[in-house]
DNA sequence: CTGGGGACGGGGCCC
DNA sequence: AGGGCCCCGTCCCCA
């Protein structure tokens, strides 16, 4: 298999096709290893690449505000069926200059990505800052804002049933709710989806552990929003969810 | 109330 | 610069 599992997001551990069984040895971790601690020992590995993006990472701990625990399923228990998974497919070792940011330290494969992340820092003050004509929001940088754009242009339109997207693949995805089609599979249960966050989410149901913990009642949920649902209706009802919540 | 799934949007990165 | 892909997250609904 020429898939070089990479920078720890949860689709380095999805198969770009079928999954195929026990094939791959070399993405599973040596037991009891979990998805998390294999994400968090890839960027504690001193020659490995750093996260080429500022996608959030789960440290380890529980998610408890910030930090994360560490324990759950095992990498192999992915598969994918729809071959999209194409990004981690690096060719004989990108080697690999990497232009860091000055200010915050992300690192970018070319000068003219990092060029456009710079514009990110900018203040929103700033005289480059520009508002969306249609809803008023403020972009520093203007990737951002030729994205968000697009936001306001449905012009991929579903012709089932006449709903309109921005994006072609959010098209794509609103296409299978009629088509029936779940290319994303669990290999832990088998159960497939249509859309990969779904996935995502139900693989955190098979997690043993709870990562996310309620700061009042120090409760335990598989999943953020199960913690957030706890905050907005359980435990705190009727005040507002605890930015800092007492511990005891 | 919790657990789980379906559908979807925004934004970031790479090519 | 634009398109494609992906991730994170949210909202809603139901058991």
């Amino acid at each position: 298999m020429t898939f070089v599992m990479g920078h720890g997001y949860i689709s380095d551990y999805i198969t770009p096709s079928v999954y195929d069984g026990d094939s791959n040895g070399a993405i599973k971790v040596p037991s009891p290893d979990t998805l998390y601690t294999a994400v968090q020992s890839e960027y504690g590995a001193p020659d490995s690449e750093p996260p080429d993006s500022p996608r959030s990472e789960i440290t380890g701990g529980y998610i408890n505000g910030d930090t994360a625990v560490s324990e759950g399923y095992s990498v192999d228990t992915f598969f994918i069926t729809d071959g999209r998974s194409r990004r981690k497919v690096l060719t004989g070792g990108r080697s690999i200059q990497r232009h860091s940011c000055s200010e915050c330290g992300k690192s970018y494969a070319t000068s003219s990505n990092l060029s456009r992340h710079k514009q990110t820092h900018r203040s929103l003050d700033s005289k480059l800052a520009k508002k969306c004509p249609t809803c008023g929001k403020v972009y520093v940088s203007m990737p951002a804002m030729a994205m968000h754009l697009l936001t306001h242009d449905l012009k991929h339109k579903c012709d089932t049933c006449g709903k309109a997207f921005s994006r072609p693949w959010l098209l794509q995805g609103h296409l299978r709710s009629h088509t029936g089609e779940k290319p994303f599979g669990c290999a832990h249960c088998g159960k497939a989806f249509a859309d990969r966050s779904n996935l995502r989410a139900h693989m955190q149901t098979h997690s043993a552990f709870k990562h996310y913990k309620c700061k009042r009642c120090s409760k335990t949920f598989a999943l953020k929003s199960y913690l957030n649902k706890h905050y907005e209706s359980a435990c705190f009802k009727g005040s507002v969810p605890p930015l800092s919540p007492e511990e005891d």
